[in-house]
DNA sequence: TGACATTAGTAGCAAAAGGTGAATAATTCG
DNA sequence: CGAATTATTCACCTTTTGCTACTAATGTCA
């Protein structure tokens, strides 16, 4: 079993957003408050970085424990240092963005569980405001940043790609423009496998394999702005 | 004169990323630095949060000293915590982007100076990071969040605009798609004065006045990924 | 004063990109 | 086999973008 951090007030801790597809909505990973004193039952897995490790390396390790085995991403999304409160007293808490893909076993023991995003306990204030930017980042660099496919294993369907995309952008896609925005791209290129998933035609299994940028020169795009 | 943090080891500090338009390219604003044994001369303002302070307050501070005023905004860029080396042997620092309209005054006293991004002195190795973190942060804001707005004073032509794209982006745009993108984007708004700079005919200055979102379907883009 | 250089701002067109519905393909189920 | 279901592609049309060229307003200088 996972070692819990000290209750001892410390000065950081890292936080972790560790997010992974439960069928149409988007789950994010809790583990059972520690301090039976504490109003909210639950909390982000968090922990104290050792001194001289790494943040990433400290995030890692509290991702770890709960979900028994590594996130396929993890990513820094911002810190937080105001009167907050925080279930460890830590100072300034860090908050980090860590995706598992879709399938994802249950998590280890009892002391955690995966809650739908739009569905969350009660959380101490300042790790209700992590998930909330790390909400907003992870849409935020859907576009620039790979993290569709991290929420996905290595070989996926295109119709499953879009069921992602759709799940974080909270609307609908055309399947055809999707598709073929995708292919100009160069990020994904086809295997010989196919899945059959019960009725209708079976679906090409791709994988994440961007190419060379073509010719790259763009204008300026002044409408994701504010 | 500014009260220099205190030289003890400390387990957080905020550093900021001072930025400015300096004709065609731009300025970061470094202090030099406080420890006479350091091998680097200069260094990025910092400081260490008081007891309770918000992270952006503290920022806000460290920015302030030097420049005599404050930034037009202030915002988070990114932790580092590993071992590399810290002025101020701080255990984690984050990094903080400040924006200052173009025309900045020089720096307050002797102690402080502005350094071309593309020319800066050897720099304490975190910081040297924090700096290419902030570097990329704002290259990658710059279509969803209006930074080049908050490098230019309140009223504006748009060749001034566009000047700070390119200066950003590194490359050159074309005039009319900028404008009619910009246009189309209800981003800016005239105002009744122009101003007339030496030869060639008078321009029109604009303000930042975003105006309603128009319907705002859309498919995905693909093509700024990695 | 008038030709010219210089900077600002616009039009218009062709090409590329994007949105949409329908057609076609390959399965499972009954 | 035929209906239902899912995947994939096509064709058509609209919007966006890149580009060249043009007009406008000012300073310079002979």
């Amino acid at each position: 079993m996972r070692e819990r951090p000290s209750a001892r007030r410390s000065a950081l801790s890292v936080d972790v957003l560790t997010m992974t597809p439960h069928g149409a909505r988007l789950a994010l990973l809790l583990n059972r408050a520690a301090d039976p004193r504490a109003k909210e039952r639950w909390e982000l897995p968090w922990d104290v970085p050792r001194p001289g490790e790494a943040l990433d390396d400290a995030a890692m390790r509290a991702a770890r424990a709960p979900l028994g085995r590594a996130p396929s991403t993890i990513e820094q999304v911002g810190a937080i240092g105001d009167g907050r409160r925080h279930p460890g007293r830590a100072g300034v808490s860090i908050g980090f963005l860590a995706l598992v893909p879709a399938g994802a076993p249950a998590p280890v023991g009892g002391a955690s569980a995966w809650f739908p995003v739009d569905e969350l306990p009660p959380l101490p204030p300042r790790q209700r405001a992590l998930v909330d930017a790390g909400l907003t980042a992870l849409r935020t660099r859907l576009e620039i940043s790979p993290v569709a496919f991290r929420l996905l294993p290595a070989a996926f369907t295109l119709s499953q790609l879009q069921e992602i995309y759709e799940l974080l952008l909270g609307r609908r896609l055309h399947k055809a423009s999707f598709r073929r925005a995708l292919q100009a791209a160069w990020l994904v290129e086809p295997t010989d496998e196919w899945r059959s998933e019960g009725r209708g035609r079976p679906a090409q299994l791709f994988r994440f394999a961007p190419r060379k940028r073509r010719g790259g020169r763009r204008g300026v795009r002044f409408d994701a702005m504010i």
